[in-house]
DNA sequence: GACGAAATCTATCAGATGATAGACTTTTTA
DNA sequence: TAAAAAGTCTATCATCTGATAGATTTCGTC
């Protein structure tokens, strides 16, 4: 038997007498993230699964308990690998907006966040898998919803705020500069969500390399318009 | 019998024996668009349609002849309704982009479509309902993205990107005016596919007329930074 | 008023789906 | 080496889902 069947830690206690399946269940786990985040939730059969993964169909409830434990897992799973990728970037953003920030270093930390999540979200492989994951549960709150709401979005998102407001040359971070945020995030949209409709738009037969400088060159001149807009009417 | 199944235009021929199927026929329609619109083709059962529409279930098979008929009938019935919505502001534009525009005017005229835009789907209500179908769509072909990607995004990011061109100061829209273009509309997705998230974030209780305002001040400064930017480096 | 097309209904089917039962296999431990 | 835990499998269940069959009702036409 096994304990906790969402997060699975609860093996080896004091004594471990088999433990093979721990390959399993990343197995599914790699084929869930996958098939959930092409297909959504109800879309996806746990004979897919199963059948992808190549175990048998009952050991989704024997690791996950159902179905929904699978999914939730996956999004455990996620937040695990976000954190991992982007904590040093994270770490080195949140110590220096203890201490007063340049606008123009805000600007400059502000494109290097960007670069990163363009490289993460729109041209790495790995990551697309589990950032269309992300994008649907964000967009449609399900079962996942809360811990990924609460672990990458909303750290972000106010990450993103309070750079926007140095770089305009607010102290603080205000309803504007939180819009503003959520536009310059809503910018990756198109090459990640929107994947499919902006290559057609634009005539792109895949994003590589070149595509990549453009969409990053674009989302660097939104950077600069809004850094060069800073006296607003407040 | 029932000839055309999916357009069902074909009635009344010459002489109409009996025709009261229209009223089932558009009540179907009306839910399904809610319903498919919010949850998505695959999460929406023909059974909770036909209930919520107040009809026996096989009324899906005798108008649409499937449920991916239904479906296709949705999207044909929204073309026709976002067509007569925005039809006026259309013509207008297009008759403008055959003579030369200057700057100032392009720039307007993008403020005025996207003051239609942001009414269309985030304040107003019925938008609302048919504005999340055709977001699915668009970024999870399906069925029905032939016929919405050429009836309302083609044409759409097409005059929104020849005017972004032209109030940078360009005659033409070439790849960076259709980026632009593209993040331009991408700034309507927090507030329409991400609303749920974007209030969240905001702290709004609702998307008002007083919210309303404050997102278009922002699509405007957007606007107005990237006609800022005229002389870009090419 | 009778005929027939149009429309709507009840009952049912075949297949898919998530979940479970229970037998069998593998590995650890004592 | 035998007991026990961990893991995997086949077979099956109950339910849901899209679709169909066929009877019944509605209403314009002649």
């Amino acid at each position: 038997m096994l304990k906790d069947k969402v997060s699975g830690t609860t093996r080896n206690r004091h004594s471990q007498r088999y433990s093979k399946g721990a390959d399993t269940r990343r197995q599914l786990l790699e084929v869930a993230i996958i098939a959930f985040g092409e297909s959504g939730y109800a879309s996806v059969t746990t004979r897919q699964i199963a059948d992808t993964a190549g175990v048998a169909l009952p050991a989704i409830q024997y690791y996950f308990g159902s179905k929904e434990g699978l999914y939730l897992a996956c999004a455990e799973e996620i937040v695990g690998r976000y954190k991992t990728t982007t904590s040093e970037t994270a770490q080195f953003a949140y110590t220096l907006l203890k201490r007063s920030v340049a606008p123009s270093e805000a600007r400059d930390l502000l494109k290097r966040i960007f670069s990163g999540l363009t490289t993460l979200l729109v041209t790495s492989e790995n990551s697309q898998l589990w950032a269309t994951f992300v994008a649907r549960e964000i967009r449609e709150p399900g079962p996942a919803f809360e811990i990924l709401f609460n672990n990458l979005w909303k750290p972000g998102t106010q990450l993103v705020a309070e750079l926007v407001a140095r770089a305009k040359g607010q102290q603080q971070a205000d309803e504007e500069a939180t819009i503003d945020a959520l536009l310059l995030i809503a910018a990756l949209v198109p090459f990640q969500t929107g994947r499919p409709i902006a290559t057609r738009t634009l005539k792109w037969r895949q994003i590589g390399d070149a595509q990549r400088e453009k969409i990053l060159a674009a989302i660097n001149r939104q950077i600069d318009r809004i850094a060069a807009s800073k006296a607003s009417a407040a």
